[in-house]
RNA sequence: GGGGUGUUAGUUAAGCUGGUUAUAACGCCGGCCUGUCACGCCGGAGGCCACGGGUUCGAGUCCCGUACACCCCGCCA
């Protein structure tokens, strides 16, 4: 008899066979995803990455086949050799290969199944920390089979638009050389050099602008990047980046390149035809009417800074607001009008307030606006002056049963507040869904936005110095240049994200090539040349033999995998994610590690007391 | 480093102001059933209530601590 796989080659997927095949024999792979045993007939759902077919084991059938079929259980992998015949008017709608059937002729069991631990089903409500134990089975599931096939999309579509448009993708090493500042690295630890360590690398950055000083021109790679530092719902120790440099460009070119495959990648992945060019947006504008730098621009609801108003008025007879009376630097206060169709309770603005103290703030002042404009439910409302009460009402715009929310203090905290305040005054009003885009075939969900222009420096409170925003080597803005030595605070540079609804997916900047400006530029952050040396000499070196103007950026593949799957999670579109804190629950990684290891690798370990 | 939420059969949950035999659904096992597709019907098994302390005559329930998971702040491109 012709034996399966030796002989018997699968002929489909379970996913495709339809009308158009009734009649011709076929031989299927897959795993029982379902039985209902009638006790004379046998339905069984057979699935692979394809979907799902019914298989039928009839009455009549073999006495052998017979008892194959009544022994299958959930998550048996089997193989069936059958018949295709149309359920005629019995059509499942639900299935893509619902018009018809398969009724088995010959069948063996490759491998049977323990009962899993949780059912192989579109939705489950099974903790995700179950799930990541037994990832390969819930990597089975439908959603998660999509989203990485989606993902496999995703990588072969940016290969080949940047194939088209003249890129070499090019590799750069993980194990590299260990440069304080940024992010944490993870350290591995040198055989061969006792007492030395390597960095896994945090991004390609510097290899990737030597590939520019050495004359590829224009590279890409979909790298790993390795980064130790707390975890997020989108953050993962490691991640995927699709990485991009070009020479001979300025911010424009950049633009251009990173258009044309983000909107290449919405139409082939989702048949969506996204608008180019970009619009684009300044950091300041973006931290003025947002609080942060990845604004989701689906909605309006911006902040109103009301820094220089209480000024003005001195305060305005707020107790809390009277050291605004004169300006002190880093304070600001800023307010969130709530619409008054919200008609938010009581119980709705102290949640507002319990999610405000999550984040640093002492509390929340608010004001519910009357029909003459007056204060209600407020603790400033007997102390401020008539005058910034309506100068505040002007100012935010407030209409009758508006509700307004303050902030005040810290930038940092401020915006903090209020930025993510925004947000969960969207979802809860509606303006835009939980997690996802609205209608992913709708191009109006999704806001790609650049933030451009920010400042060069960053005042660290610290140590009262200048430090780089981000990586030192960002080329300051032509017409901001001249104020490096006078007014280094008022520098800007040619850096960008790239944001779509309220993610950063993509940082770059056109770089410092000129080793002159660099030089200023360490100079004006405080760093001494030999530091400099020590750190970056490599690159400065390279950059002094002729290097070309060169600019580029490195995408999030996998928050781009996040958003064109909906998914809530970036553990949702990595096949094999850490939890929060950074362990797998399904190999048990990180582990201990035997004093010999350690003992040739030159380490000692220090276990924390308990 | 900080704040918050959670942990009860294989899974998801219920279990109120503490009260003696800890419930349900799905799954599992056995039996019955040719047309189901969330198949149906009958029966059954299954629990150190995360762990460690405490309060109490008595703790799944109250208190403290620990672990783990998740969300957020800090941190992070």
């Amino acid at each position: 008899m012709a034996e399966f796989i030796r002989d018997l080659k699968r002929t489909h997927s379970c996913g495709e066979l339809t009308a158009k095949d009734v009649g011709s024999e076929v031989v299927l792979f897959g795993w029982v995803h379902n039985r209902r045993d009638h006790g004379g007939a046998v339905f069984i759902d057979l699935r692979d990455r394809g979907g799902l077919t019914q298989v039928v084991f009839e009455e009549q059938a073999s006495h052998d086949l017979q008892s194959v079929a009544h022994e299958l259980r959930y998550e048996f992998c089997i193989g069936v050799r059958g018949k295709v015949i149309s359920r005629g008017s019995n059509v499942n709608p639900k299935l893509s290969t619902g018009e018809i059937e398969v009724h088995a002729l010959q069948a063996t069991i490759f491998n049977r199944s323990e009962t899993p631990p949780f059912l192989i089903e579109d939705k489950i409500d099974t903790a995700e920390e179950k799930r990541l134990h037994y990832r390969y089975l819930d990597l089975r599931r439908a959603p998660l089979q999509k989203t990485l096939m989606r993902r496999s999309k995703l990588n072969q579509v940016t290969r080949s638009t940047l194939d088209g448009l003249g890129f070499l993708e090019l590799e750069t090493p993980y194990l590299v050389k260990y440069t304080p500042g940024g992010a944490r690295n993870f350290l591995v630890p040198s055989r061969l050099s006792a007492g030395k360590f390597y960095a896994l690398a945090e991004s390609p950055q510097l290899f990737k602008q030597l590939f520019m000083v050495a004359g590829f021109d224009r590279y890409f790679q979909i790298v790993k990047c390795f980064r130790d530092e707390d975890l997020r719902l989108d953050r993962q120790p490691e991640f995927t980046q699709i990485d991009i440099e070009m020479s001979f460009v300025e911010q424009d070119d950049v633009f251009a390149v990173v258009e044309e495959l983000v909107t290449n990648l919405w139409g082939k992945v989702l048949g969506v035809k996204i608008p180019k060019p970009f619009p684009r947006m300044p950091f300041a504008d973006s931290m003025r009417d947002y609080g942060n730098d990845k604004p989701d621009v689906r909605f309006e609801m911006k902040h109103v800074d009301l820094t220089a108003l209480v000024g003005e008025h001195k305060g305005g007879g707020v107790g809390m607001w009277a050291s605004f009376g004169e300006h002190k630097a880093g304070q600001i206060i800023k307010a969130l009008k709530v619409p008054a169709s919200a008609a938010f309770s009581r119980t709705d603005t102290d949640k507002l307030e319990e999610i405000a103290k999550g984040m640093g703030a002492k509390g929340l002042a608010r004001a519910k606006v009357d029909e003459q404009g007056n204060w209600t439910q407020s603790p400033m409302a007997k102390s401020i002056t008539p005058e910034l009460r309506q100068a505040i009402n002007q100012a935010t715009g407030a209409q009758a049963g508006d509700l307004l929310l303050f902030q005040f203090g810290k930038e940092a905290m401020v915006h903090t507040v209020l930025a993510n305040l925004r947000l969960f005054l969207g979802k809860k009003l509606g303006l835009i869904p939980d997690h996802g885009p609205a209608k992913a075939e709708d191009p109006e969900s999704w806001k790609f936005l650049w933030v451009v222009d920010p400042p060069l420096f960053e005042y660290d409170e610290d140590t009262k110095t200048y430090a780089a925003a981000h990586h030192a080597f960002t080329r300051p803005t032509d017409e901001t240049l001249p104020l490096l030595e006078t007014d280094p605070a008022k520098v800007l540079c040619t850096r960008y994200d790239l944001v779509l609804n309220g993610f950063e997916i993509g940082g770059g900047s056109i770089r410092l090539h000129d080793p002159a400006v660099q030089s200023r530029v360490f100079a004006a952050m405080g760093i001494e040349k030999k530091e400099a040396e020590e750190k970056f000499g490599f690159l400065l070196q390279a950059l002094r033999f002729g290097a070309p103007p060169h600019g580029g950026i490195a995408l999030g593949m996998d928050r781009l995998a996040m958003l064109l799957s909906g998914a809530e999670s970036l553990r949702d579109v990595i096949p094999f994610p850490k939890t929060q804190k950074g362990t797998d629950l399904m190999t048990d990684a990180p582990n201990e590690v035997s004093e010999a290891q350690l003992k040739e690798l030159h380490v000692a370990s220090v276990k924390p007391a308990t």
